[in-house]
Parts: C-alpha cells; structure tokens; sequence
RNA sequence: GGCGCGGUGGCAGAGUGGUGAUGCAACGGACUGCAAAUCCGUGAACCCGGGUUCGAUUCCCGGCCGUGCCUCCA
C-alpha cells in the first residue's frame, strides 16, 4: 500500500510521489518564539512529528525543516514590556519550545533555520520580485503587488475580488491594492533592522519561509505543513513570493494542514483564560500521555481538549506498558501491516492505535509463551513507529507529576510492611497500608511475582 | 456576505452501499484473603426530510444544528 496524504491544494487525497525519492523534504513553519508553547502548537508539532517518522519510516533519507521565527512584532512587543533583550527572549523562549517538544516526545527537525540568519536570502529574493515586477518599494516599506500575480488565492479558494471586498483592516495608504502584503518594512529607532537596498528594516512575516525553503529546499519541495490558521494569509503569501520569485508552477507540491483545538468545548483563547502552554501540563502529566491524547482524534479534524482526555491517554498507555513490564526486552519485528496500512492512510491514527489495543488483548489472550512473545513484540514495533513505547516501563510507570509527595524508598517500604503483615494474616493492617497508598496515587498490584506499583 | 469543516452508542473516536471498529464508562461472571491488573460475557449509536438503489449510517439534494477562516493566530 502506498502513502496517501490529504492535499490542501487539491482537497483531495493523492498518493505521494517524492519529487527526489532519495531526499524527501518537509518543511512545517514552528513557532514565533517569545512566549511559552501551548497545546494547539504541540498538536501541531505533534501530527508532522508523526508525519516525519513515518516518512523517515519510508524513505532512505528525510530532511525534516521547521523554522523557528525569532524576529517579529511580538517579539519586539514583548522585549519593550518586559525589558528583556529581544536576543535573550528568543534564546531563552527557544530552549524552552526545545524542552517542552522533547519531553512531549517529539524528534527534533533535521533542520531548524532562524529568519535571522537567512536576511541576505530575504532581501536577495525581495529584490528578484521587484526586479520582476511583483513587488514594489512604498515609504520604506516594500509590498508584494497580488493582481500582479494571475492566480493569487489558489490555495485558501480565494478570489482577489472577495479579499478586497472582505477587507477588515484598514489599509495602509502606501498600498497600490488593498490585498498587497508587506515584504520588508521600516524598522523604527531602537527596534532590530538590517540594512537593505531600502533602508534598515526587517523582513514581513511571510518572507522569511520562502526564503529559508528555497535556501534549504531549493525552488519546489515535496511538503509543506502547518497549523489550519495559516493556510491563508500565510501560506498563500508564501506560495505567491515563491512562485514569482522563482517563475514555478507551486512552490510545494503536498500543503499539509492540521485541525484546530477546542478547550472543554470552547475556543482556546487568553481572555476566556482557558490556555494550557506545554509546559504547565508537562508538569502534571507525562509527556508521552499528552501527545497520545492529541493524537487520538485524527489530525485534520477538530480535537476537543481536556485533562480527562490526558488521563485516558495515560490509561491507555498504562495498559500498553503494562504489556511490556517484565519481559526481558523484545526482539526487533517489522511494524504490523495493518498499523503502517492505517498511518498511510493519511495519517489515521484512530484506527492505527485500534490496532495496538488489538495487540494488547492479543498479549493477554495468550495461550502461551510464544504467542505473548509475538504478541508483544508487535506491539512494541507497532508504537515505536507512532514515537511511543520507548521508554523502560517501570520508568514509565514510576513517573511522577512535579511536586509529587512520596518518594520510591516511601512506597517500597510500605510495601514490605504490606507484605509483612499479609503473611501473618493481618489483613486489616494490609489493606489499611493499601489505602494510605491509594491516597496518595500509588496503586498496589500484586502478581504472581510479588506486589508492583504504579501511580494513578 | 464569501470560502470551508463537521453532526456515529453514556463519553472518546474510526470506518463502510449489505453480518455497525477500537478504547473508556456501566452491568454480570471468573481470578483474588479483599482489591488492583487480567480474562469471559451483556446492554448500547450512525441529526431530520426527500432521492438513487434489491438494499444507505455510507452516494445525491434540501433542511436543522454546531464550528473554522476571511490579512495577530498552530
């Protein structure tokens, strides 16, 4: 069975066809970085996460970009409220997206362009788009001309007639058309600019990825992703500097887009204070939990977030290490065919992770060692592929939430005095040290070889 | 107003022109000193109205409801 990928541009599933089978190339636009990371982002950062792996999964070699945006209004915003410097805000904001997306589980990208090191690029194309008549210099803005451009809009299905009547800004009156979009703009004193063939300034939003795509990719690449939101303006604008620029049918072949979240029904958003960053849920859950509940709805449908769905996540994967735990490692088996035919199938997760509920049954259905063997070994192939499953299990299932009251020594003992007092038939006293454990979200499971723990 | 997406059991969530995945929850049973984990079993769904068809949850049309985008936004 072949890939199939769900294409914005077309809408339309197609099956994949690399442009160079021997480097496919990936690019999703990352974060603009001057604040924390929130869980719409990880989703995001989630699902191409999954798309890489499957590709690496595929093909011989896979350049997975994403790009971190580190200079831009907010930035600046940001630097003037607080009083840090923009260079710090962005290291510093930068190794923290780092943290949270490894802890999340997540591959770090082959490469990680910054806009700031890829001006000269920028400016080199700015100026090819003047050149060429796309673009047009104004009050020491530079502007991308849209009805220069024939078919401007394909992607989001936008006419320019529709984009100049549905204008809610007001429009800057340097603009030739309502629709033209900044390419390069002033930079006022004290803010961060470089020079360029019209005076010190910094690049618009949109240039920096086509500049760093073509830099990296060259003129036309094999897939394009990012967040829902971005397919206009951003993409569209990215796809109309790269095009012009370079005189090319699409800019990438694949534009992938993935869902938007919901928080308990309602819109994520700062006033209705019902925004989770990364970070805050990494410190009450386990990483591995967080992104297997936002993998759990496909990703190009809307995913409803909650912490109830965290804890099933981590229920399931409770049960799946539980699959793992006390078997002397598993032998390497190829990933089962039903799981890689689910993740070709545009990334189906649902049925792919269906399929590992299959195996764990299978595991405990077993009517021998051999077939637990099997069982297993499935399994463990099966969610290595999906990023999961990876770690030792009783790592997995002595992980603690920060702050977390008792300590392994605490428990252990516990139990031994549990146990002490089971074999002089005190059972009472035996369960009273199970429920003080409960309390405190240890849970006690004893087995044939003795008694385990986990945390709740 | 323009463009788009979606409505599946108590919840989550795939899929399919014809015996309606999977997980959680519920209920009954096995196992257990009692639990937990695990196993066995049970009940439980395709928004409404037309159309196409031998047959539609699945295709088409209409409606209702929800939701996203329309130059900050993953």
């Amino acid at each position: 069975m072949a890939l199939s990928l769900y294409n914005t541009l077309t809408r339309a599933k197609e099956e994949f066809a690399p442009i160079d089978p021997a480097n496919v190339r990936l690019y999703v636009c990352g974060p603009t970085v001057y604040d924390y990371a929130h869980v719409g982002n990880a989703r995001t950062f989630s699902a191409f996460d999954l798309l890489a792996r499957l590709l690496k999964h595929l093909y011989p070699k896979v350049t997975y970009a994403r790009n971190i945006t580190d200079v831009d209004d907010k930035i600046i915003e940001r630097s003037n409220q607080s009083g840090e410097g923009i260079d710090s805000v962005t290291t510093r904001t930068t190794a923290q997206f780092h943290a949270d997306m490894d802890e999340l589980g997540l591959l770090r990208p082959d490469i990680e362009p910054r806009a700031t090191t890829h001006i000269p690029q920028m400016v080199a194309m700015i100026q090819a788009l003047v050149d060429k008549g796309f673009a047009y210099a104004a009050e020491g803005h530079v502007l991308f001309h849209v009805p220069a451009m024939a078919d401007y809009g394909r992607l989001s299905r936008r006419s320019q007639d529709e984009l100049i009547a549905g204008a809610r800004v007001e429009v800057a009156p340097y603009k030739q058309s309502p629709a033209d979009f900044v390419l390069w703009k002033p930079a006022k004193p004290g803010e961060p600019g470089w020079d360029s063939p019209w005076g010190k300034g910094r690049p618009g939003w949109h240039i920096e990825c086509s500049a760093m795509t073509a830099a990296h990719f060259g003129e036309v690449f094999d897939i394009h992703g990012g967040g829902l939101d971005l397919i206009f303006p951003h993409h569209e604008n990215e796809i109309a500097q790269s095009r012009c620029a370079h005189g090319t049918a699409v800019m990438a072949n694949v534009w992938m887009h993935s869902g938007f979240l919901t928080i308990a029904g309602d819109k994520m958003s700062k006033s209705l204070n019902n925004f989770y960053t990364a970070r805050e849920l990494l410190d009450e859950y386990p990483g591995e939990a967080i992104r297997l509940a936002l993998l759990t709805a496909h990703y190009r449908q809307p995913l409803d977030f909650t912490k109830e769905k965290i804890g099933q996540a981590k229920q399931t994967l409770d049960r799946w290490y539980g699959v793992l735990r006390g078997l002397d490692g598993v032998e390497a088996v190829p990933v089962p065919a039903e799981v890689l035919a689910a993740l070709q199938d545009d990334l189906n997760t649902p049925l792919a992770f269906s399929h590992l509920h299959e195996l764990a049954g299978a595991f405990h259905r077993a009517a021998n060692a051999d077939e637990k063997w099997v069982a297993a070994a499935n399994l463990k192939a099966a969610a290595g592929l999906l990023g999961f499953l990876g770690q030792d299990p009783e790592a997995w299932f002595r992980w603690a939430p920060k702050g977390a009251g008792l300590d392994e020594a605490a428990i252990e003992a516990a139990i031994q005095a549990r146990k002490d007092a089971r074999k002089a038939k005190d059972f009472a006293r035996a369960d009273r040290i199970r429920a003080d454990l409960l309390a405190q979200g240890i849970v006690l499971e004893d087995g044939p070889q003795g008694t385990s723990w986990k945390r709740a």
